[in-house]
DNA sequence: AACTGTGAACTTCTTCACAGCC
DNA sequence: GGCTGTGAAGAAGTTCACAGTT
């Protein structure tokens, strides 16, 4: 019994080759036909040795003393990422960063395709962003339903995003990006990916005046 | 010749850190006085071993047998990730993104300050958010150099990101927040941080429906 | 000659298990 | 008894170095 290629690829990976994939459209839009492991890596901000260890995951696609062909690995890792099927997902909490989420042309092209913006505030719906209406929030389940979406993204503020996660997951939704600053709980089989933005600058914060107290010890 | 604690905390730890500062704030407002790592584990939602590991990482600070302080506890840490000091901050673009981050309360609390926000676009020019007036790039140096603002976030359009990063690092910026989709060079001394959303979203749908896909090969 | 693909070494991160203390 | 702090084990991720291919 062999099996032929271990079918689970590490998160790290996975995370980079989103990377790739945006790099390599980027190439492909520009003419380029082929590219080596360090030219993309450079573009990516990777180790080359990383990045052909991360393409060995999707099998060999390289070429030995060239590079790789750029519309065929992008392909390649769009497929992988399962980036040319159209997933539906819902975004509830049309604030300014729901707005700004709803408006992104990134997703379509990434393979993501929202079916339902949602808001509490009457003050909300109605407006159109993106091609779509916002729809009260008595309206998800419905929607979720109808276009069978298994992708939510949570934009609201901290104190209904439980409640607004209880629902998604009730609703059928098995994948949740998690934009409020609270920790979630989902019942098993429902994934949520949190994403605190200012846990992203205090990070980047640290780490600079960390960096500089090193300097000035090195000096001293 | 003795190093009585190392200076230096994983990066990884640094992330929890300023999630367990968010969730005792939560306590602390709610009255808790105590807490265990288990408890705190659970709503930070990771390991309470891992947790514990982690703050051992700011000197034993915690009480056997009963747990830790909270408002003690929150105080180390704040102080540890500089989160008491108010650090000058600069963000350009203001996109729907843009206004989303200049508005976020959470960024004040944690020892942010925005000194400065500002656009190309002379329509969004002379707007108030957040208490600020947007500025013209023009004005960018100026600001930083007056403020002496260390921290700079990107939330402009990818093809001007690049640019911009170029320009905050001329004028004395040493640490970028980067959300445009684009990866940046930066001189040395200056680190970059990238936060993809569409890249989140990516690993978040992939992990999904490589669970999904596991989970039917035990079935068959 | 140039560049990929990958085993092996290395580093970092996570989890476990239990000694130590209240 | 209950909970912290930490060495040790284990897992995951990264980097190196070089064999292999065109």
């Amino acid at each position: 019994m062999i099996q032929p290629r271990p079918r689970t690829i590490p998160e790290a990976t996975v995370g980079r080759l989103a990377v790739y994939l945006r790099v390599l459209t980027g190439l492909a839009d520009g003419g380029r036909t082929t590219v080596s492991s360090g030219e993309l890596a450079s573009a990516a901000g990777v180790n080359p040795a990383g990045l052909r260890k991360d393409l060995s995951h999707l099998g060999s696609c390289g070429v030995r003393g060239v590079g790789y062909e750029v519309t065929a690995l992008r392909e390649r890792i769009a497929r992988v990422l399962g980036a040319e099927r159209s997933r539906a997902c819902v975004l509830v909490g049309i604030g300014n960063l729901g707005t700004a989420l709803a408006d992104y042309a990134g997703f379509g092209s990434r393979g993501f395709r929202f079916v339902g913006l949602f808001d509490a505030a009457p003050s909300q719906v109605g407006q159109e962003i993106g091609g779509l209406t916002v729809q009260h929030m008595s309206e998800l389940e419905a929607t979720v339903a109808e276009h069978e979406a298994t992708i939510g993204v949570i934009a609201t503020p901290a104190e209904v995003a439980q409640s607004v996660c209880d629902r998604l997951a009730a609703a059928g939704i098995r994948s949740i990006l998690n934009f409020a600053p609270v920790t979630l709980t989902a019942p098993v089989g429902v994934d949520v990916r949190p994403v605190d933005l200012s846990v992203e600058l205090q990070v980047l914060a640290f780490l600079g005046q960390q960096r500089t107290a090193r300097a000035a010890e090195v000096t001293a």
